[in-house]
DNA sequence: GACAGCATACCAACTGGTTGGTATATCCGG
DNA sequence: CCGGATATACCAACCAGTTGGTATGCTGTC
């Protein structure tokens, strides 16, 4: 389209400067207990330039959860689970791939819009709405991969759906992430979560290959 | 113990009220979002009797969630799903009785500490610590039953243990929460919710009988 | 290529309202 | 008439958002 939107540029703007404040600061601290004043401490950049770009703290978030979408895609789509021939094995690869990039401490690997929703689904449509994309679009990727290992299998009518699988895989992911905060300690978390993502691991290879030998329901 | 601690009497104190209050309304803005003037809106109860029964609004949440604890343990020790003579059936009852009562809007059957420890658990060592314990303990009820599971089909060296597979139904649960926040709709984020328990019960249905056919992992 | 004209990007200081918390007064049962 | 429980009035700090203004860059014209 044009350059504004493609290039990130060499000097960030205060909009960009704040988009990626608002990763960090909003998954430490949450959404509503993160000021704009905070926002604008940590991306260097006074309030003036916040109120500039944007019009209120509401639409940072919509555009921090847009952002947050764009910039996992992009992530998600280098990675490279893409490259086997079976669905299958992308799937797991998948899986695999979120297990891997479980470290750090626990704002490192959580989810911006997972926690955000979780504030904002009842007082904010608009932070909902861009949250709930970010999550079911994500999903929907997944979906196509184990729609794809469906087929090939010859599963159908087996009591559960693509969508719903995938859809199970960031249920997973999400509930995982709310284990580690709760957890505590640094490594304590992301092991914790690495241990649902196994389950994840297990389950699905189970299905594929149980439903395989007997696909009657 | 006393009987402060074992009878809510029948004119129930500002306390009372105010942990009830917190219930409802933390569950449905969160914990930053809920002002002190909030709670005692709520409960119908003034400033000065919160601060008469809580020293800060950080207090009353490491209460509602040791009252959360106390409520939802009180709960399930009374639901049906602990009859069952065979340990397997009394998993799987629990897992169909957390399925059953996912019903009306998304603040009703969604967790206060889950909500909670999101929030809190970067600023908030005690609030973190309470829906630590509250999560923890119970997952630790359902380990017993899924111990005693494996025992009697003698699971063991499988690659996970009755811990992570109790840790992992409460991750389950929580991503479930989330997705059915973000969905939306009313009856759409119960269905999403019951879908992902779905998925879990099928994976320890599975567990358990595909081990018992080989268990050398 | 110089320069007027204008939009964008940004800033420091401020505002009205809300926050968690306090000081003090009143109610009421034993 | 004492002491726990509750109510009223209030405060300093903080909040999201506004203001009036400056710096910087882009654009067309001669």
């Amino acid at each position: 389209m044009n350059q504004k939107t493609t290039k990130p540029a060499a000097r960030p703007t205060a909009r960009e400067k704040l988009l990626d404040a608002a990763f960090s600061v909003i998954r430490e601290q949450g959404y509503s207990a993160t000021s704009v004043d905070d926002l604008c401490r940590t991306a260097g950049v006074t309030k003036g330039a916040f109120f500039h770009h944007f019009p209120s703290k509401e639409a940072l978030a919509v555009a921090a959860a847009n952002h947050w979408s764009e910039a996992t895609g992009a992530f998600f789509a280098a990675a490279p689970y893409h490259d086997p021939k079976d669905p299958l094995d992308r799937v797991l690869g998948y899986v695999d791939f979120r297990r891997a990039i479980l470290q750090g401490d626990v704002p490192e690997f959580t989810c911006l819009v997972g926690t955000m929703v979780q504030e904002a689904y009842g007082s904010s449509p608009d932070i909902r709405d861009a949250c709930r994309a970010s999550i079911f679009d994500h999903a929907a990727n997944i979906e196509r991969d184990i729609a794809e290992a469906m087929a090939e299998r010859g599963i159908n009518n087996a009591g559960w759906t693509a969508r719903s699988l995938a859809l199970h895989t960031q249920a997973v992911l999400q509930g995982a992430f709310i284990l580690a905060k709760a957890e505590g300690t640094a490594d304590g978390g992301a092991n914790l979560a690495a241990q649902s993502v196994d389950h994840l691991r297990r389950y699905i290879e189970m299905l594929f290959t149980t439903e395989k030998l007997s696909h009657a329901a």
